[in-house]
DNA sequence: CGCCTGACCACGT
DNA sequence: CACGTGGCCAGGC
């Protein structure tokens, strides 16, 4: 069985996205197998300690970070993202590879 | 146990 | 694009 928490398994998912791309937090939930719950991404991202997290890589779902602009951490997350390749635009939002209409269709890459 | 909050999301206007 | 609205759910009090 699966002696992995929903936390685990969220934390695992968030370390398994590839240098260089990114994940909305429903994605990353749905990945976890915990669809619609980007909430719980979310606050466990907000409590999370562990400095070896990509947390940089998990984006809203319209591609644009979840701090708000001008604060430390919106600036540090798009650096960081630009630093791996990573194109934002001036609106600082990420552009995907095609268009995604919906988390459903997790096509960022 | 209810009530409020939040690094979210989809949908309608 | 900017707001509301309703849904989601774990935690704190």
């Amino acid at each position: 069985m699966n002696a992995l928490s929903a936390a685990d398994r969220i934390l695992a998912a968030i370390r398994a996205i590839p240098r260089g791309e990114t994940a909305a937090y429903g994605v990353v939930a749905q990945r976890a197998g915990l669809p619609g719950r980007a909430r719980m991404v979310a606050r466990l991202l907000s409590q999370n300690d562990d400095s070896t997290l990509p947390w940089h890589r998990v984006l809203r779902a319209d591609g644009r970070s979840a701090f708000p602009p001008g604060t430390p951490h919106h600036r540090e997350q798009l650096d960081r993202l630009r630093r791996e390749g990573v194109r934002v635009d001036d609106h600082g939002r990420v552009r995907p590879a095609k268009r995604a209409k919906s988390v459903d269709e997790e096509v960022w890459g």
